[in-house]
DNA sequence: TATTTGTATTGAATTATAAAAAACTATTGA
DNA sequence: TCAATAGTTTTTTATAATTCAATACAAATA
């Protein structure tokens, strides 16, 4: 009916363990130092050392802390199966509307989301509001949200706006020092662009992959939080879409892998209109791809 | 210990009002066309229904509602208060950090914020989660918010993030239709900053407002919803330190209207590459404005 | 006087619950 | 027969209550 104990209770098994390492009858530190070690606050510090004299460990009175006897296997207390499942709940729920390709103005409810992702309401309800600001998801005036989702219109805002992003992002890599890892990484993936190229008749599934690392590393030049915060996004949309679209799937990525080395070409010549140049071709394609998966799918 | 019947109460006055309308023994419409009318749900349509039965207003019996009598003020109920004062919470937030100049890495608490904006605090817990969007705040380990603030990192990124989105914009101005509403606005800015520079010795403090229809103009060429977002965030922040670094202030502003005279000229001429590096150069000033004045405020 | 402890206050995570919405079933009347 | 309407049940949401935890402050100790 309130929230969980866990806190006090790993942090009891943590201090259990220190007076473990301790000799019988000498001092514990102060409660203070106790919070740092454990990383609570000393209301928990407390609560432990009041279970550590209750089971006979320790002595306490006032600032007098002393080991009586060495804790066994039965001091330490459960602690319950920690639900780490909130970890990735962002590339989870985008992956959820992606995969099963939840059409827009869906109303989202919280009570199922949260049942089938195994989270609690309130954390899903934050996560929803945090989605709020891509313009992903609203309230609902009646209550609850709703998922405006994968619109023709938002798709194309989508595009564009990557598109700002990564032009800024190529014009900053031409400029990099010679010592930056970008050009070791474009080398890198030069390489595995000829390797796929060649075996493109078999393997050209793995190009979704390649081409998010592809463009993962031309993003990494630019240090930006909000560049980065929404590269989280538009990686995701565009990965799932490039799997959907299975209309000459392989023309496609063997044309995508001739533009990437165009790119790659351009930039180690450091030859930025050329870079530029291709990546606008490329950003093209892949909206025109987006756009035209979003089609196949249902809406417009 | 539960949620509000606000819905209720709203939805009963309005049935109320809409029997007045009504005459003595005449039929009220269905439960649905009911709901329509006062955009409830049924459940809440059926609650004022019995309300109004058991006042003597109506007889109803399945779907038989007859009026009985004309409703007088004393059969309305009060409406709690409505606290419409969680608005623009964003703006007000927004404005507390930056007006009271609330340093980086302040543990914001969420029980008081909900006090002083008079807001529920799931209300204000979402609205801190979509703010974690831009970096501004965050998750505490020990729970609760923390305030990551306007650091010079910070201002950084902003600043250049602001770049690339406003001369992408600019790039988009010169490439506007003839007949676009850009056009006429930009003519009118033009008078209005030749006007300010006349009287710039007095009423420089008026370039703040000016600056803010300036930007405006030019990004609204854009239409993008992540666009916008930004817009929101940016502006205002922009907007403040404007206010604050008081140094120099009005030969600050004397320049910056020169610089958007020559941003309006060159776009005017149709000029791309001019009117590029036009905005580039103010851009520039825009960002070692603003982190002057942080220089000036606390850290840095 | 600087730590350390004792106590009180405040805040946050989580749950319980009333209000509202939505879903489902039965009834009515053309 | 079937579309619209009402009755009933189930589910969901908004919000306060509850309990755990953090923090602030006062008293005591070394």
């Amino acid at each position: 009916m309130a929230r969980s104990d866990t806190r006090y209770r790993e942090a009891f098994n943590d201090i259990l363990a220190y007076c473990g390492t301790l000799e019988i009858d000498s001092a514990l530190p102060s409660e203070n130092a106790l919070c740092q070690q454990a990383g609570v606050s000393r209301t928990v510090i407390r609560r432990c050392l009041g279970k550590l004299e209750e089971l006979g460990v320790i002595r306490w009175e006032g600032r007098e802390k002393r080991i009586l006897r060495r804790p066994c296997e039965e001091d330490s207390i459960a602690i319950p199966p920690a639900n780490g499942s909130s970890e990735d709940l962002e590339k989870r729920f985008l992956d959820w509307i992606l995969r099963f390709d939840v059409p827009a103005n869906t109303p989202l409810s919280v009570a199922e989301l949260s049942r089938s992702f195994n989270v609690p309401q309130h954390e899903l309800k934050e996560f929803l509001a945090s989605l709020s600001r891509f313009g992903l998801v609203a309230r609902r005036k009646q209550g609850g949200w709703m998922l405006l989702g994968f619109t023709r219109a938002f798709a194309i805002e989508l595009s564009d706006f990557r598109s700002v992003l990564e032009l800024n992002a190529i014009a900053n890599v031409v400029d990099a020092p010679i010592d930056h890892p970008v050009w070791a990484q474009l080398a890198d993936l030069r390489g595995k662009h000829m390797s796929l190229k060649e075996r493109i008749d078999t393997d050209f599934h793995a190009f979704s992959k390649l081409d998010e690392a592809f463009h993962e590393v031309i993003n990494s030049v630019v240090r930006n939080r909000f560049v980065v915060e929404f590269q989280k996004v538009i990686s995701l949309v565009f990965h799932y879409h490039y799997m959907w679209d299975k209309t000459h799937e392989m023309d496609r990525n063997a044309a995508a892998i001739d533009e990437h080395l165009t790119i790659i070409d351009a930039l180690e010549a450091r030859d930025k209109d050329a870079a530029m140049e291709a990546a606008r071709r490329h950003l093209r394609t892949s909206k025109s791809t987006l756009l035209s998966s979003l089609r196949h799918h249902d809406l417009g």
